[in-house]
DNA sequence: GCACAACTAAACTGATCAGTTTACTTTCAG
DNA sequence: CTGAAAGTAAACTGATCAGTTTAGTTGTGC
């Protein structure tokens, strides 16, 4: 008995060729990756893979919303609300930093904004799973402790932004731009003490 | 008499494939763009196009430097050193965003993004001429008030940036990954007035 | 008005690449 | 064991495109 694959739509290459895609798409972007490649990569035929996906765009569209799904999921992690700014603040804007300046991270920011002209669906998917969906619990965050007194902002999204904003400052463009791919624990330790002193010393409450 | 043109280096079409190639490289990006299609849009053949240029890649190249330093020129004008912080930073942050928001900064940073990986010389060149040049100059213009007392910042080039990338929340993400290009008035005053008190608050001297 | 450099249209080369087809092999459920 | 579904390698089609070549035309300084 046992193994009742019900699931498996079809073909038990689908996810060597969801990887071998992955790879090659973040490695090369859209123009740049190669059908071949793709399905050397993935250690399947090129007819396999057409068998999955009609066109290179599909596999490409598929890719991309499956990466921004995991760029979600790494932000998935609710805030928790009982504890208070000058602790969530920091460990949050670190995560946010962290993320960012991941190969994966860059990669991924780098294929939204090339192809969001060419693909508008990608932009939007982009936006919506990772600056979109933070804002979004980021502010939900900042207006509870509004609603207790400690914080007082009168825009939570426009904050929320603000705040995301700060964290990726200099060290971003530093990574994208310029390669600097050296950032140490201490810088971006600065930054995101610099981010939290800037935020807290309009939004907070007098201490 | 007359119009010794001795400045020209060679080829009276010069310019013509300048202005071509930066219409279709702008428009397309490097991938997307033909070099039959900038030799049409220049008006001029393709023979005459790589006599000017070895190659599309160094053509790309010129372009992309050509666009860099029109980008400085655009941020050309010194801070005016005399005018204090609560009139140089809303007028300074109107520019910014006024910038990051148009066709052509836009385009510029698509590219910047997108090509950097494969050309560095093309990040680096852009960081220099954009973001790094507004580093300097509004660095400067804090460090100088700080010294005065108006202002208290350990670190003038860190607050430079932050303000920066205060000016272009939200907007800048939404017209690149949304298409949103109907920003108007309003709302890009919303964000320079709340940048500028949220880097008031933390860096201006208590009023 | 001549000589020479700049320019042209158009054809061509060689490469790459998306997507298809063919003839064949592997896998596995029943 | 068997037959159908899934997969394969490799050749092929048709298109695009960077870059070259050819044979001829235009513009200009002198």
């Amino acid at each position: 008995m046992a193994h009742s694959s019900l699931i498996l739509k079809k073909g038990r290459k689908f996810d060597q060729v969801i990887e071998g895609a992955r790879t090659v798409f973040l490695r090369d972007g859209y123009e740049g990756a190669s059908v071949d490649d793709i399905a050397r990569e993935a250690g399947v035929s090129k007819a396999t893979l057409y068998s999955y996906f009609p066109d290179k765009r599909v596999l490409f569209l598929e890719i991309a919303a499956l990466e921004t799904r995991r760029q979600a999921d790494a932000h998935e992690e609710r805030l928790d609300v009982t504890d208070p700014p000058e602790i969530v603040l920091p460990s949050a804007g670190r995560k946010i930093l962290d993320f960012v300046l991941s190969d994966i991270g860059i990669a991924v920011f780098r294929i939204a904004v090339a192809e969001s002209a060419r693909f508008p669906e990608i932009g939007q998917k982009f936006y919506d799973s990772g600056p979109g969906l933070l804002k979004e619990r980021l502010s939900q965050y900042l207006a509870s402790w509004c609603a207790q007194g400690v914080l007082t902002i009168d825009d939570p999204e426009l904050a929320a932004e603000q705040f995301a904003e700060l964290c990726k400052v200099h060290l971003f463009h530093a990574h994208l731009f310029q390669g600097r791919t050296d950032v140490d624990e201490a810088e971006r330790g600065r930054i995101i003490d610099s981010a939290v002193a800037l935020f807290l010393a309009r939004y907070g409450t007098r201490s």
